[in-house]
DNA sequence: CAGAATACCTGCGGGC
DNA sequence: TGCCCGCAGGTATTCT
């Protein structure tokens, strides 16, 4: 499930592909993505040029001549650039042409993913302004960490997986900095002293830096831009082990649920 | 305002 | 073999 290491991830194998390619045609097969796609989208995209590309939490931004396209890619999207004479599978939703004969390809099947077009800054787009730091930014810190939370009783896993609090950290990579930074995930955040605060920030930094240096996860499905999977699964230390010994300590790893989420964890060293 | 619940959707595995 | 059920998960939205 892309999470921000794997939307880096397509984001830079498509850099190459899309700069400065002009988009010829759109083709939707299915209007409903997580919102429903305007009918006006093709008639606004189509003719203009890809000038770059970048990235926000878990939105990828493509810059356009005028304003840019906002895609998500949920739980089980992906985006990959064909040859134009791909044959189309099922849950093939979007395409858009370019003029190399090829074709930027949106497949979605689970449609938790979007797609909108703003003739607008995509930043100041009503998704986007809310957010909070990007997590590998400079100013996201121990010391914002704790300000941010001194007031919250909720999990410390429910607060670093609040997009208004830091942007991009999902389940997987929520659970293994917890267990990086030693911390129980069910351990109320405003509990966290000063030195967790900072010790999770570093947690989180290193293990979103190590997936996107391997590519991603991929847990079931995740493959990048040109069909390969990512390989940081190899590094997990917990999320998707219960049951499974700690490679810390060989306790069993446990799971629990955390606003409706499963939550895995080694109770012998991540702490209330 | 914080936090919990809900809705959206499909593929898959387990149980019968 | 095949059906039904539960689960998985990101996040905007709605409810308490």
């Amino acid at each position: 499930m892309p999470e921000l290491p794997e939307v880096e991830t397509v984001k830079r194998g498509l850099i190459p592909e899309l700069s400065e390619r002009v988009i010829q045609k759109v083709v939707i097969r299915q209007y409903q993505l997580r919102w429903l796609i305007p009918k006006s989208f093709a008639k606004d995209i189509t003719g203009q040029t890809i000038r770059h590309l970048s990235r926000r939490g878990k939105y990828l931004l493509i810059y356009l001549d005028t304003g840019a396209l906002i895609i998500h890619l949920g739980m089980s999207g992906c985006l990959k650039v064909l040859d134009l004479n791909t044959p189309v599978l099922k849950h093939d939703h979007v395409d858009i042409v370019l003029n190399h004969h090829k074709v930027l390809r949106y497949h979605d099947p689970r449609r938790f993913g979007a797609i909108l077009f703003t003739k607008d800054c995509p930043l100041q787009h009503s998704l986007l302004s809310s957010l909070g730091l990007e997590p590998l930014d400079d100013n996201f810190s121990g010391v914002y960490l704790k300000q941010k939370i001194q007031n919250r009783k909720a999990p410390i896993k429910s607060v670093i997986m609040n997009h208004h609090i830091v942007t991009g950290v999902g389940n997987i990579y929520a659970t293994e900095a917890l267990f990086l930074a030693k911390i129980h995930p069910e351990k109320p955040a405003c509990s966290l002293t000063n030195a967790q605060c900072k010790q999770l920030v570093i947690a989180i930094q290193q293990v979103l830096k190590s997936a996107i240096e391997k590519g991603g996860t991929t847990v079931k499905d995740f493959v990048n831009s040109e069909g390969k999977p990512g390989y940081f699964v190899q590094e997990l230390c917990v999320y998707g082990r219960n049951g499974l010994s700690c490679k810390q300590c060989s306790a069993h790893i446990q799971t629990v649920r955390i606003g409706q989420r499963c939550s895995a964890f080694c109770g012998n060293c991540q702490r209330l």
